[in-house]
DNA sequence: CTATTTGCAAACGCTTTGCCTGATT
DNA sequence: AATCAGGCAAAGCGTTTGCAAATAG
């Protein structure tokens, strides 16, 4: 469940691609809206393609998947662990600029007996769009 | 999209049997799991009727849905907000018992320009079964 | 009585996969 | 040359939904 059989991995033009449209956005965007991107640059890419890849990715740890809370997936280019933030109105996420609490981690390891390796968080309320659209 | 919308809500044998299901486990199973608890004491209940009432519950804040990082859904009976400890190797989830801290909240409110009203925290890690596998 | 809920089954929507061709090393 | 990746389309799969019949209040 948590193996890492990691194989060859190349590089293809594809596959290039879909990292840059990640890494070049501060958004966290779905699957479909990568492929919308990335076909700009490839138009005769497919969506499987891009499904694929962005598993292929998050397994290399170059992105980071982030599936709370809604029917569809949403990847994120910085594969460091950081907080997100989700607003209730209109769903989009954002990055939330704190600094991870390891000291979390260490406190479950202390008071369980789960052993913890990482933990995510993610807050909900109102982002400043929608605050100001009322 | 956070509206509350609530109208009749009228208590069913089946919305009872649903939320009996849920509140008797510290699971945090699945609607497939609570549909096949709840058939033993309503054979003929459809896995629909099951899916519907979760949502409804979730809606009347009787339970709490957690989609973290699956493809389904699992439903917890405690709707008091509490932090989940998930398995990298066998999936489960758990509680994890310890305050949640509220500070985390006012910490985004007064850095970002964000207005936070909850978080969710899931730590992840090896539980003490799969620690005991190997 | 009548608006809500159920059972059933079909529809949905995101994601994965099989197959075969094309590209990479 | 051998293997990995892509394109396409179909399949998967958890979840939702339309509809007529049942039922709670």
């Amino acid at each position: 469940m948590v193996k890492n059989k990691r194989k060859k991995t190349r590089m293809t033009k594809q596959r290039k691609a879909i990292l840059k449209v990640l890494k070049s956005t501060k958004s966290h965007p779905t699957a479909d809206w990568v492929y919308e991107q990335v076909k700009e640059e490839i138009p005769n890419i497919s969506l499987g393609t891009v499904y694929r890849n962005l598993n292929v990715l998050a397994e290399m740890g170059k992105i980071m998947v982030l599936d709370y809370g809604s029917t569809y997936s949403r990847y994120d280019g910085n594969p460091e662990n950081h907080y997100h933030f989700k607003c209730l109105e209109c769903g989009r996420v954002y990055d939330v600029d704190i600094p991870v609490k390891e000291s979390l981690n260490k406190e479950v390891n202390e008071n369980t007996a789960f052993k913890v390796t990482y933990h995510r968080t993610e807050f909900y309320g109102v982002c400043p769009e929608c605050q100001n659209k009322n």
